[in-house]
Formats: C-alpha cells, structure tokens, sequence
DNA sequence: CAGCCGTAGTGGTCCGACCACCCGAGTGGT
DNA sequence: ACCACTCGGGTGGTCGGACCACTACGGCTG
C-alpha cells in the first residue's frame, strides 16, 4: 500500500510536503500530537536525521511545535504562528526595502486603526489610554519604545483582524523599530509623535473611522518620508 | 578567544541567531558564500547534524540557498525570498482566518491598484491587457486562474513596491485561490469577474487612481463577501 | 586551442549511540 | 483511602562518523 514516489527534489524535501499535505487536508487537527520521529521517519522511510530536517524547517514555519520530552504537535495554526517568522524580514532588510514595509505597514496600520475606531470597546480604549500615559510619562528611550509598540498593538488588536495584527506585528518588530528611531529621536520628533499619539487617540475616543485613518496615516507617513529622504542623502 | 556563550535554548536554535546576526551585522554580505557546513560546525563549537538543521531553518526562511555540490549562499534578501513562506499560512488557514486574509489582501490590492493607475507605463498596461484578452478568450477554468493571477500580479508589479507584491503573491497563491474558487465559479461569478476586471482595465487607461482602488477593492470584496455568507450558513 | 574527463570538495543522506527532559505508573507514607 | 515522592520508559536533542550525489575546476587529450 505504499505509494513508492518517485524521486523529486531532496529525501527532506518531500517529507516536508507530505506532512505538510497531511495537515492541509485535515487528517491532522490543530494541537495533535504527531507519531515519534522515529515512526514518522521509518513510515516514509527515510532516515531520522532527515525526518528532523524537516520536522525543524515546519518548526520554523510554524506549523509545528517540538516539546522536548513529550513529542510534536501542530500548532494551532492561527496567525500569529504562522506568522512568526515574518519578523525576520523586517530585521534582515534595508534601504529601499525598508521604505517598501513601511509603505505597507503605513497602509494596513491606517485601515485597521479605522476600523478600531469605530468598533472599539471602552475596555480597548482604556487599555490604549493606559500605554499612552505610560509613554508620556518617561524619559526613557527603551520604555517609550515599548510602549509605542504596545499602544499600536492594543489599537490593532481592536480592529478585530487576527491576521492583519499579525502581520503588524512583524512589521514592527522591536529591531526593526529600534534601527530605524535610532537617529529618528534625535530630531523633534519625540513631541511630534506625542501630539499624533493623542490625534489618534482622539479620533478613536470620538469613534471616528476616518479621521483615525488619516491621524494613522500620517503617523506612519513621517517616519516614512524621514527614512525617504536619509536614503537619498 | 572561543566566547563559551552558557547555554540559553537549544544548540541548534543558538546556531541559527548567530548566523542570523552575521547577516544582520553586515559581515556576511547578499549573496556571499558562507564557509562549509563541516567549518560553520566547528567554528560554533557543534555538531554538523544540529549545524545542517540551523541551516536548514534559514533556508526556509529564505536567507540562506544551499546549492549541492557547491555551496551555501546567502541569497539577495528580496522580499521575494525572505516572503516565500509567506504562501503557507494562505494554504494552512481555514474558515474565518482565511476571510482575515482576504480582507488584507483586499486592503493591499486596492492600494497596490490605486498606485499602479498612476504610475504604469504603456509597456506594463500591455502586459495587463495580454492575460486580460487570454482571460477572455477561454472556458478552461484552470487556464481562467492562471492568467487571473498574472493579470493580478502584473497591476501589482507596476506599483512599484517589491514587498508589498511578495505579500501578496502569498495571498493569492495557487492552492489558496483554487480552494475558494471551488465552489464560487459555480455561481454567476464567472461574467461578473470579467466585468470588474474590466473596470479595473478602464481606471488603469484612464490613469485614474481613486477609480481603480474602488474597482479592485470591489473586485477582492465580492469574493470576500461570498466566502463571509459561506461560513454563515 | 577546444573539449573531454577525472578528481577534490561540497551538500545530502543514513546510521547508531548517548544525553536531557517530561510524564505517568508504582510505591511508600500518612 | 488519599497524597506525595520516586523512578523508569519514552520522547526530542545532540553527537560523530560514514557513505552517496553532485558540482566545479584543472589537467589531459585530441
């Protein structure tokens, strides 16, 4: 009964496709447990080392999740596993390419911070208002980083779109925002970001969509063109 | 010399930061040849087996291509490769993830679409026009799909942004589009494609951005909407 | 000089052993 | 009867070495 496929690409390679295909078709629900890597191995027949190969690249994905000592799993599949390894983009890019992610990350930040605004709740509100304060109230270049992060994090996750804040979320990965304000603090730009914080802020609390769009717009937007026009320089 | 770095995670996954950090670091530029597996191994003080998993880990991610019989390589670092995972969260995400997705897609696209009516050149709208024509001229619903795609790919390529038509590659991969279409092309989608995609052509001629971003918004949201009454019922 | 061809070196695969860790069954006490 | 502890089996993690498949380069041949 075994299927004997011919040889295409490396031994790894298929194994990573057929497990792949396993879950894709559902005969593996999220969060079950996977056979050993020995059976798995001897099931398609190919060597420990390569079944590992492969087990660690689904790994990476995050499609799978070793626990040392208790066996594999898949994950349960939702964004934000999925989307772990988009972060890496983010940290490994530069220049122009820098410009690019942050063009897309303008553009969905811009969306889902107006459709925060017209859906979110007063507990939302009270958590974005918390890191507002918070960032407002220190000098602390490291803890205002971290509460930046945080504020856009809470905004987004009110837009309801588990997907797209995951995407966010490696588009402003901590690296990739600490490089890019590295010389960006170094203007005025820590007041100018506090007063489009509390436009944002604002447009939300008046649960108006299009107002916080553009307030989120052109949040982005100066990073954006700051970082634009230290390219051309 | 040797920096005994203690123990924090695995062996393997402390491989894969260095070696990530290198890149990042600049010591390791966009294309060079990184030394042998063998080397890389003793270098970092550890076996080859758990060296090739690292290695592994990063040619999924798209830094590193080994090529056999020659060599280790770190690739351009495009979005293009470091995205190229990107297609398994579309192929591994069901029910309400997969409308997430759709929404982000057509929040990119109708964006992508907007900037390409302003900036596309005869050359590139000659390119949209040739699959839109093949689009036209065929019944064979796997041929339909493919020149939908290269009719997609080719208004977003004339945006300009390089990251942002990765991301959306891997929205829009094959095995994703085929899944929903399954059941949408049963309806009257088929006339009604060809409609809005004809639209889309017009703003594009008219060099029209806010008509073309309507357009395509609507184009994505029709498909988005169906697929939200699907899971409904 | 052009083209073939062998060989050194690379990544790809396999094997078997051992280590570090998790978990549950069994044991002892209370 | 119940609970806490222990300990063993099974799991993923690491290691070292061997061999295979392929590439690239240089010398050899015509």
């Amino acid at each position: 009964m075994d299927e004997t496929a011919p040889q295409k690409g490396t031994v790894t390679q298929r194994a990573i496709e057929q497990i792949k295909a396993l879950i894709a078709e559902g005969r593996l629900e999220p969060g079950e447990r996977l056979p050993t890597e020995r059976d798995l191995a001897a099931r398609l027949g190919i060597s420990r080392s390569s079944m590992r190969e492969a087990i660690r690249a689904l790994t990476v994905m995050g499609v799978l999740e070793a626990r040392h000592g208790s066996g594999i799993y898949v994950t349960q599949l939702e964004a934000g596993d999925l989307l772990e390894t988009f972060g890496v983009v983010a940290d490994l890019s530069r220049g122009p390419q820098l410009v690019e992610l942050l063009e897309v990350r303008r553009i969905l930040e811009s969306t889902a911070t107006g459709l925060a605004a017209a859906r979110i709740t007063a507990g939302e509100l009270a958590e974005v208002e918390k890191h507002l304060a918070a960032m407002n109230e220190t000098d602390d270049p490291e803890e205002i980083l971290s509460h930046d992060l945080a504020f856009h994090r809470a905004i987004v996750a009110a837009a309801g779109n588990g997907s797209m804040a995951a995407i966010l979320e490696g588009l402003s990965s901590r690296t990739f925002r600490a490089r890019v304000w590295r010389g960006y603090q170094q203007e005025d730009a820590f007041e100018r970001t506090r007063r489009e914080h509390a436009a944002i802020h604002r447009a939300l609390v008046a649960h108006d969509p299009e107002a916080a769009r553009a307030a989120a717009a052109a949040h982005v937007g100066e990073v954006e063109q700051w970082l634009r026009t230290q390219l051309s320089s």
